[in-house]
DNA sequence: AGGATGATGGACT
DNA sequence: GTCCATCATCCTA
């Protein structure tokens, strides 16, 4: 399990290398005064210039911004017009890397969680959802989520017994890096 | 249980 | 105009 100060370590790896390692940490948002508490189930790398599915492929602009800046930042985007999405950045400052946040299990705050979302289950299963239960919006974009303080921050958890790696969701393109990395409980629900 | 579809806005060709 | 790092709902079975 890494310790708080070991997140920023981790998150300045490749991507690809920090995603699992980043399953089981917890995301916790205090949006609004509302703490939920979620543990990381599933996460995807996406490496800046060096992948087509990235975001930063074709460098920084206005929108990806936050992915190049220091790891442990949080970039959110807006995803089809409706949701929202959060990553942190990973690497060192300046090269747009990062790993989305996909999914999670609610530890504290399920009843908060439930109200944002209009619902009782399917909480955080997806990167959307997960944003919604937790009131991130573009306004988080850009958060330190190190910082003890922050509204939007990681915190260190146990790590999960088995990790699976697959193709990521949605995209189209660089299918052949398995760079989804899912626990065995996000499988299972 | 699984496939199709509409919503809805920004980035890109 | 087309393509999305999506989700809820509405089918069919």
């Amino acid at each position: 399990m890494p310790r708080a100060h070991d997140l920023e370590t981790l998150l300045t790896r490749a991507p690809e290398e920090a995603a699992p390692l980043l399953l089981g940490s917890h995301l916790v948002s205090n949006v609004d005064g509302f703490e939920v508490r979620v543990r990381i189930n599933e996460v995807e790398a996406y490496k800046g210039e060096d992948d087509p599915a990235s975001h930063a492929f074709r460098g920084e602009t206005d929108r990806n911004r936050s992915m190049f800046d220091n790891p442990g930042t949080l970039y959110v985007y807006r995803s089809y017009g409706i949701h929202n999405c959060a990553n942190s950045a990973a690497g060192p400052k300046g090269v747009g890397w990062g790993i989305l946040i996909r999914s999670g299990e609610v530890i504290d705050g399920g009843g908060f969680a439930a109200r944002r979302r209009g619902r009782r289950t399917d909480l955080t299963d997806g990167p959307g959802k997960l944003c919604q239960a937790l009131g991130i919006t573009l306004e988080q974009n850009g958060t330190d989520l190190l910082d003890p303080r922050s509204t939007v921050r990681l915190e260190p958890g146990d790590p999960p017994e088995f990790v699976m790696a697959t193709p990521r969701v949605g995209v189209s393109k660089a299918q052949d890096r398995m760079w989804r990395f899912v626990t065995a409980v996000q499988l299972s629900a």
